[in-house]
DNA sequence: AAAGATAATGAATAAATATTCATTCACAAA
DNA sequence: TTTGTGAATGAATATTTATTCATTATCTTT
């Protein structure tokens, strides 16, 4: 039996993120999609429905492939700070090391493309970092403010640091990283 | 005389942001913003050469108004402290008082459309941003990271407020602004 | 108020792009 | 070697969207 199995759409998923990365947005024409991804223009269409179809599954896979990425390692149970450091490290990294990924979740976030549903299971993922930061707020660690805009300082840090870093402004080194912690950690501690 | 000046062109500008802020990047289409301007299709074609030509002009027309607005009242001599808030504040209150603007501005940076030419004229627009934060770092008050990370966590976190703010997830209130200005400075500071 | 000039229209056309499907290909079983 | 079957192709078609331009409307000048 010839396999049908997942290469032929991890290499449209990795085509298709190599196109925004390049050509942003609007350069995700499924004709140069084929073309980068080797393949006939119709055979995309053998494993994703439409485009539609094709910007909905990349993006959730994404997100779960990134969610799960940022909470490996991670237990609740364990002391905040130590809850706090792990994600915050897992997150950076994370991102770092997929700017093109990343990118793609920050451009179609609320594009027409994508379906409520999938927004919807993108925001739950997302849910284990407000419990932490409420946590720490009860055990008076972070700041008394509204966790959405402690959690708004932390991504948006992020998202601009890996866009930074992915166009070469920037070399994320060990001690670059260090310091962005503190930075992070300065900006929500109590 | 008729009146051919900025009248037709601003509410085209205006249209335009609307229809990205409702429909995303993707949903800029000629026909629907013609109409969602109150006028014919061709018309447009009377104050732009092109899409392309309104999407540059649009960028780099905001783009200079934005830094006008937070760049308002600085004045590079006096204390890196009354500096730093004056544009703080200034910029969260330029973004938030424009989210469709700012969201604009966040997604066209690097799109295919946009000329090289209005991208450096972006980067230009924001060096004092920069000069004040290396100040600040001669002066001791500020910490010992490169610039480009300090200026992504401010933008980063007023990026992601507004969004915030826009999306109807938190209402910037007074109180709410202090508490982002400190969690910013803390960012920062030594 | 007529003529001339400028602005606006929107249906028609051009251009770009998504999608289909008749055909070919590659492999496996007989 | 032949035959059957799912996978892949890519030119052809359908669809969507940008742009044009002949026509109409609106204003200005005399």
């Amino acid at each position: 039996m010839r396999n049908i199995d997942t290469d032929k759409e991890q290499a449209i998923f990795q085509a298709a993120l190599r196109l925004i990365q390049q050509e942003g947005f609007a350069g995700l024409k499924m004709s140069i999609l084929a073309k980068e991804a080797q393949m006939a223009a119709g055979t995309i269409y053998l494993y994703f429905k439409s485009k539609e179809d094709l910007i909905n599954r990349l993006y959730i896979t994404l997100k779960r492939r990134s969610a799960k990425s940022f909470l490996k390692g991670y237990d609740p149970k364990a002391p905040f700070m130590e809850g706090f450091e792990l994600i915050w490290q897992n997150f950076l990294d994370t991102n770092l090391a997929n700017p093109e990924e990343s990118a793609f979740l920050e451009q179609y976030y609320r594009s027409p493309y994508l379906d409520k549903t999938v927004q919807d299971e993108a925001d739950q993922l997302v849910a284990p970092v407000f419990e932490l930061l409420e946590r720490g707020k009860r055990e008076r660690l972070v700041k008394e403010a509204p966790t959405e805009m402690l959690v708004a300082q932390l991504t948006g840090f992020v998202a601009a640091l890996t866009q930074l870093h992915a166009s070469g402004g920037l070399t994320m080194t060990a001690a670059f990283k260090n310091a962005a912690l503190a930075m992070a950690w300065d900006g929500v501690k109590r």
